[in-house]
DNA sequence: ACTATACGTCAGTGTTGTTGACATTCCAAG
DNA sequence: CTTGGAATGTCAACAACACTGACGTATAGT
């Protein structure tokens, strides 16, 4: 709080935005704006036996077909286990595919199915259309600033599969 | 996508940001920060019997000291049960003071003892360093279009709780 | 007195994370 | 070729934290 006293007391507006009261403001905003964020698809989910651990994995199984199960393990940063859990009901209601590699068939390269299509399609609708709102109330250039600050805020390890995702979707 | 190629079909690039592939990315670029915004804290606190949930209290009640139980169950969103589990320990330990009401006996005032602010402290500290860090990456005008995309994000219930906490601290 | 509100608690359940143990497969060293 | 280690994935048990439902107590307000 001394710290954030002593910066305005430089008088600029150029550190102002760094005191600790504008930061718990923004620790606040993260927090109320990601349980908004969840709160659509988590919704849908409810209803079906699935979580929100199960639509994050269709997600990005959807995001890139065929990744292995490794692959998926590192972008979502949870325990293999964890996430095995979450990927048999998946593949034993018929959402998920897992083909054993070619090259190497300890690994299983993974793929939704029609159905699962589906699903993701519906739950990411309902997310996309709040960020769509949002992005629109907001405007185009707080858009770019909301990325910059996101992308900062990322462990770094992780803004490198990030990158990846994003470079290889468009 | 139709969606979005229609959009840029305009030729402007006033849409352009509002096609599916960049509100994906706007999705995953929030699942990533959002998992970096709790990583110091989540790290501090698995050393000790706490969790996220006990953070989360002791940070709202720290913002708006002498708050009662059913203000802080709207502004977390979660049940009394479920917050009481948590109060419980940290009364316990000694970390939250409960205090009857004077005006109506029937409700709890919750306020962080010494200890409590001390460790409330130590787990903001962290999570603030990384918040600053990415700010002052980002610059001001990223940080005010961060905080523009956040708010609308919420829903519109919880704009009202944000709003006065954020009045009510500076 | 009667009703509503605020808070606490007990019991049960579901999702999602964890660790530990184990099976399968690949690869490289002997 | 065999053996041992590393990598990959699976099964089981447990903890944290959310939920619902039911109930009890104290207090407030009509």
């Amino acid at each position: 709080m001394a710290n954030g006293r002593m910066s305005s007391a430089h008088g600029g507006e150029s550190l102002l935005f760094l005191t600790d009261e504008q930061l718990r403001q923004g620790i606040e905003a993260m927090f109320f704006a990601y349980r908004g964020f969840t709160a659509d698809p988590d919704r849908i989910l409810s209803d079906l036996a699935y979580g929100r651990a199960h639509h994050r994995a269709m997600h990005f199984v959807n995001r890139a077909p065929g990744t292995t199960v490794n692959n998926l393990l590192n972008i979502l940063g949870v325990t293999k286990q964890s996430l095995n859990r979450v990927l048999r009901t998946l593949i034993a209601d018929g959402l998920v595919e897992s083909k054993v590699g070619q090259a190497d068939r300890r690994e299983r390269h993974l793929f939704l199915t029609p159905d699962g299509k589906a699903l993701e399609q519906k739950l990411s609708d309902a997310q996309r259309a709040r960020m769509r709102a949002a992005y629109r109330d907001a405007g185009p250039e707080a858009v770019s600033g909301f990325r910059t600050v996101l992308e900062a805020m990322m462990d770094k390890e992780m803004r490198g599969a990030y990158g990846r995702l994003r470079d290889s979707g468009t």
